[in-house]
DNA sequence: TTGAAAGCGCTAACAT
DNA sequence: ATGTTAGCGCTTTCAA
């Protein structure tokens, strides 16, 4: 009867609809999925770990971005894809233990969760995106320090000199305001240590002393905590002349601040995002786009593909500078050009 | 053994200690989650049937926040959410049935989707969101017919009576052009059928033939579909004074034609939304909002509440009119008003 | 072409 | 407090 349901071709075509139709007479409600992913030891389903606080995950365009591209993998696939409870409150890494999956993404945790530190010990394949290169799964992502150090050497080039930042949080743990030199150095999210980091080196290359510039960090990540940022480093400095945020949700907060303030962008105040989300784009917004659904998708790729037990592969791909209209010269440099010989 | 990982309490922590040391020492990486399910007949997990095309879903502002409302809910109950792929090409209802779930939400999917139908097969309880009543599993979902009939009364108080409509796609076949009533009546999306049936009843009270009103629809559902659609209309007849979409989309991308064509709103043409994502709000844009997120949480809730195998239950979630600043009285209305004794 | 039986890895009930 | 065993429902192999 097996043979009826998964085996269409091992017997008549009569036969099989004669047993179908008894089976269905029955109330038999056909194979059960959970018994036969333990007989043939295929869950068909690819477990998302995702950032600790799902309402983050969905607010955010970017995280949206990659589940569909992760989503679109699967479905060429036919896999499903289980999004896994990662409650940090309860430190419940039971989720981890019961998800009956083939495998595992994932997606932008600290690098200290331990639900990451229970996934990596399941025995199924993994792919890490916008995570620290572990050396023992595949890694997707992109260069994070890269692109945002290239975004700095343009705001340098402009002649910003005195800058702030505005970035997303650090750790696991809230903290609200100034981050010291030491909390970026051990930032536990990949993603925003490597962006700092990039901005640092490149600042620090144009002599400026990078641990006397305002970062501000902020645990939640919305439009408020961006302009409740910038708020707060302009409130420290008002002399800034560039706003840095590491993601575009952070700067269209930043903006609205700005305009609060009476600060014309560019003209008096320069503010730049990273991710490339649509209403930056429709903003103007000097930013680093990254290609969110090529990541989710080559996630999903990497995991699903024929796996021959090679080395673990590392996929870095491609971003691109956007120069938008809220970056320009700062208001003294600019006159000095103007004016000038 | 299994009390080691399962009931901690059952033995001596020391025990428990050794026997879990000795278990990893010898490369056991803990019980198989599907075996486990297998015999405790819990999957752990909840399936969500989505719209057939997933990249429609996740550029949805309000399937994503019934998405969130979903994946909190199932984060409460510490329950995984299986997102199960339902390519509408190859009529995969497979997918459905290898689904390990204890569970199913359907979310706006055509009435007669092969999928919904195998789901309905499948012995697990159900709930359907924005589907018709089927009697026989949970729903929640809206009025979509009174609020949208609300909504044209609040028109047909301004003096409207010419109009026009955008709507979503009636059906799974594509079909981007004028509808015809009997195709509005068949349609197979319940949301889009009530919406349009509430205009029709509203406007034919108001003395309107709604068999002249031209009924535009759009297969894809961005913003692009929402400005073709509103063009299409205002091609057919320039003289309608009030464009309704069945979404907020759809309105926006509607407002964007308008001010191509140098129709200033709502001075020269009213336009109205629904679903009351950000966008429109930020947009000022006359809608209807419902709590989407509140839809999901509410479908999970229904679907992971301790289940006394009662008659199916029907929730219906309040909607609110929101009058905003693309609404008016039309441009001859107005003045006849402000002219007159 | 059809039928019978072993066993996937676990948990829960029972026996010691 | 610890050890043993039956059986969840399926698929696959082997036998008739």
């Amino acid at each position: 009867m097996s043979n009826a349901y998964n085996r269409p071709d091992q017997l008549s075509p009569e036969l099989r609809r004669r047993v179908l139709d008894t089976a269905r007479r029955l109330g038999y409600p056909g194979p059960d999925p959970v018994a036969r992913s333990l007989r043939t030891r295929k869950a068909g389903a690819v477990g998302l770990l995702l950032t600790e606080n799902l309402s983050y995950a969905f607010r955010d365009p970017a995280a949206i971005g990659f589940l569909e591209g992760l989503a679109l993998a699967c479905e060429d696939a036919g896999t499903g894809l289980l999004l896994v409870p990662a409650n940090p409150e309860r430190e419940d890494v039971a989720s981890v233990h019961r998800a009956g999956v083939d495998g595992f993404v994932v997606y932008s945790v600290p690098d200290d969760d331990p639900h990451l530190a229970a996934v990596l010990e399941r025995p199924v394949p993994t792919v890490v995106c916008d995570q620290p290169d572990l050396g023992t799964v595949d890694r997707v992502g992109i260069d994070d320090r890269g692109a945002m150090y290239e975004l700095a050497k343009h705001l340098i080039g402009l002649g910003h000199r005195r800058v702030g930042v505005v970035c997303m949080r650090l750790a696991r743990d809230r903290n609200d305001g100034f981050v010291t030199p030491d909390r970026q150095h051990a930032a536990h999210f990949h993603v925003q240590r490597n962006r700092l980091s990039g901005l640092a080196e490149a600042f620090s290359e144009a002599g400026v002393d990078w641990s006397q510039v305002p970062v501000v960090e902020r645990f939640d990540h919305n439009t408020s905590s961006g302009a409740s940022g910038a708020a707060q480093v302009l409130d420290r400095d008002p002399q800034i002349t560039a706003l840095i945020c590491t993601s575009d949700v952070l700067a269209l907060g930043a903006m609205t601040e700005a305009g609060r303030r009476g600060l014309r962008v560019p003209h008096d105040l320069t503010v730049t995002g990273f991710d490339g989300i649509r209403a930056a784009e429709e903003a103007g917004l000097t930013t680093v786009r990254q290609p969110v659904l090529e990541k989710g998708r080559a996630a999903g790729k990497l995991l699903l593909d024929a796996h021959e037990r090679t080395r673990p592969r590392s996929v870095n791909l491609a971003t691109e500078l956007i120069i938008g209209k809220t970056s320009g010269p700062p208001r003294g440099g600019a006159e000095e050009r103007w004016f000038g010989p």
